[in-house]
RNA sequence: UGGGGCGUAGCCAAGUGGUAAGGCAGCGGGUUUUGGUCCCGCGAUCCCAGGUUCGAAUCCUGGCGCCCCAGCCA
């Protein structure tokens, strides 16, 4: 067997460091006791959105487990439900499912292949008395239910002969009958203290055109008759799904008994991941598409697998991330700070550094010759030396970040100042000899000098600065502009306290068109985060025009200095109370 | 007495009768040509109450709290 059905090797399986959940013990404990030989699971999403990263748990979870124990695992799409799926998505979630560096092979299944084999087991079903069509209305349906605490009633029709369901089921399929007009149900038990027990829907008629059947069908399946019996179809060992589904497990179990299916897969439920400051909900995330309080489905704000990439996020980073949020049974919801903390940990590593000033703020050497420029070196990733150097064009005329200046700044800034001295990170030591500014008193420009003898940042005499500040040569700037990004709600629980959509947060992107990059900045591809010095990591998107890059930010940079600033007006605030 | 599930530090999460891993966040300190990275240090008696035991987060009993289920959605 030569297939390619893979997961990555994020390194964690070497040395007994690997993965530890009730999940892959059940797993290790099937394999070793013989009930199983091959661990074989799938990932089935429904093509009606786009991925996001609580899809992502799932997805390094089956596909992980299948690795780690030499199994494989499908990607199956659950697709019976026409009204709400679309090519589209199909497309989508195969690009997304790869990207996160996933492979299923040959494995690719849709529920739809197996419309032809559910029809001959409803078929059986109504054979051996345990289905029945029934023509009771939807809301009829829903009365004879019962309630929570209140057993339903019979159906009028779930006695009918044998012969009788069969006719009419025929007959619905034939497409004889509206939308509506009936419905295959099992027949189990309307006194269940499960509601799934009181005689589900296993066929409801629907005239739709199928995404990929067409209108070869006028009859669908509904998740509970498809899943299981698709499971079973695969040769699906551990089909694993999220909480909401164990009320369910009795029906799975019900169907894959009384059916002669050729396997005998099994249903195991982990909690769903939530994570602040965000929404997961397929619901609400369409919501925020169709009703524009986003850009579409791969906003870099979006948490959908496609946002995530335009934002710049490897993949390693989300797989890292799900793999410390682990798996477990317990609702949680993870903070979106371990998101973050996955992504600078993965970017520090692999990210390129460049110099990029956000809000510029014009610096004149004055003791350096007019119309003259030279090239100094710079380190492209001091966390890898095999990424080498570059050069960076210095001149007589800067950019330098406005926050880097204060005319009077407080007792522990570092920065720039007048009369202050600090270092132009790789280039020279720089003295503030004056700030010019315009009639509103607003400061429109330094004037500084330089000290020849500290070319690449280091004074001979060994005098040491407290600050190191990024810099872009004013003549060879590239003019861009940045988008800057911050969490798309402002509640860590969106909401929480009513309509979400008021909890969303109006400065959730600010964008800045007036940033100025270093020329190196010209070559870089949507596909590679790098670091803007001291700012944080930025990727390009792909809305950049040849003359006019435009900059996304994946994340900032942890800012220490900004923590204590804060802190410090904090304190002032409680004191002048 | 409707059914199902969960409850270990601010957030995740190991632990499966032998005396509470780890990560994130937070707080101190060190290194540093990114106030970045890195390094060092600091936190829980396990929802509550009884019980069993030499010994319990782990077993038993009784409470309390939270989540899911009344789609011809998945």
């Amino acid at each position: 067997m030569n297939e390619s059905n893979t997961a990555p090797d994020d390194g964690n399986e070497q040395n007994g460091d690997g993965q530890r959940d009730f999940i892959r013990d059940i797993i290790r404990a099937d394999l070793a006791a013989g009930r199983i030989e091959t661990v074989v699971t799938r990932f089935p999403p429904e093509p009606n959105g786009y991925l996001h990263i609580g899809h992502a748990k799932s997805i390094c979870l089956n596909f992980g487990v299948a690795q780690e124990f030499g199994g494989r695992c499908h990607l199956r799409f659950d697709d019976t439900n026409p009204v709400k799926e679309e090519r589209e998505f199909i497309d989508s979630i195969q690009e997304d499912v790869r990207w996160l560096g996933f492979d299923w092979g040959q494995h690719l299944y849709f529920a739809s292949d197996y419309f032809e084999q559910l029809y001959e087991w409803a078929e059986h079903l109504i054979r051996t008395g345990k289905a029945y069509v029934d023509d009771l209305s939807a809301e009829e349906i829903r009365a004879y239910r019962g309630t929570l605490t209140e057993p339903g009633r019979n159906s009028p029709y779930r006695d009918r002969p044998v012969a009788e369901n069969l006719d009419l089921f025929r007959r619905m399929r034939a497409g004889e009958f509206p939308d509506g007009a009936r419905v295959l149900r099992a027949r189990i038990d309307m006194a269940a203290g499960n509601m799934n027990l009181r005689d589900p829907v296993l066929y409801r008629i629907l005239h739709v055109a199928h995404p990929r059947t067409g209108d070869a069908w006028c009859i669908y399946p509904t998740y509970d008759f498809a899943h299981g019996q698709s499971d079973a179809i695969e040769g699906v060992t551990h089909s694993l799904c999220t909480l909401e589904f164990e009320d369910h497990r009795p029906l799975y179990d019900w169907l894959i008994e009384n059916l002669p299916v050729p396997s005998r897969p099994r249903q195991y439920e982990f909690a769903r991941l939530n994570l602040t400051h965000t929404v997961l909900s397929k619901r609400r995330l369409t919501q925020l598409v169709r009703d524009g309080h986003v850009r579409g489905w791969d906003d870099p704000r979006m948490p959908t697998l496609a946002g995530l990439r335009r934002r710049g996020v490897p993949p390693t980073a989300i797989r890292d991330f799900i793999r410390r949020v682990g798996i477990s049974k317990s609702d949680n919801t993870v903070e979106i700070a371990l998101l973050e903390h996955c992504i600078r940990e993965q970017l520090n590593r692999t990210a390129e550094r460049r110099m990029a000033v956000l809000h510029p703020l014009k610096v004149v050497i004055e003791n350096y010759p007019e119309g003259e420029s030279e090239t100094l070196e710079a380190i492209n990733n001091p966390e890898d030396p095999a990424a080498g150097t570059r050069a960076v064009p210095f001149g007589r005329e800067l950019y330098i970040e406005r926050s880097d200046f204060m005319e009077d700044p407080p007792r522990k800034f570092f920065r720039l100042a007048p009369g202050r001295e600090v270092r132009l990170r790789y280039a020279y030591f720089i003295t503030c000899r004056k700030a010019i500014k315009d009639a509103r008193g607003e400061i429109v420009e330094l004037r500084c000098t330089y000290d020849p003898a500290t070319r690449g940042g280091n004074a001979p005499d060994g005098r040491k600065v407290k600050g190191t500040i990024h810099w872009v040569s004013a003549s060879h700037a590239l003019d861009a502009e940045v988008r800057l990004y911050d969490h798309l709600f402002n509640r860590p629980d969106p909401g929480a306290e009513g309509d979400f959509l008021a909890d969303l947060n109006p400065d959730s992107l600010t964008v800045l068109d007036n940033c100025k990059l270093e020329p190196a900045l010209a070559e870089a591809t949507c596909e590679a985060a790098v670091q803007f010095e001291r700012t944080g990591y930025f990727i390009r998107d792909p809305e950049s025009t040849s003359d006019r890059p435009i900059f996304n930010r994946t994340v900032a940079l942890r800012d220490t200095w900004a923590k204590l600033q804060a802190r410090g007006g904090e304190q002032k605030d409680r004191s002048t109370r």
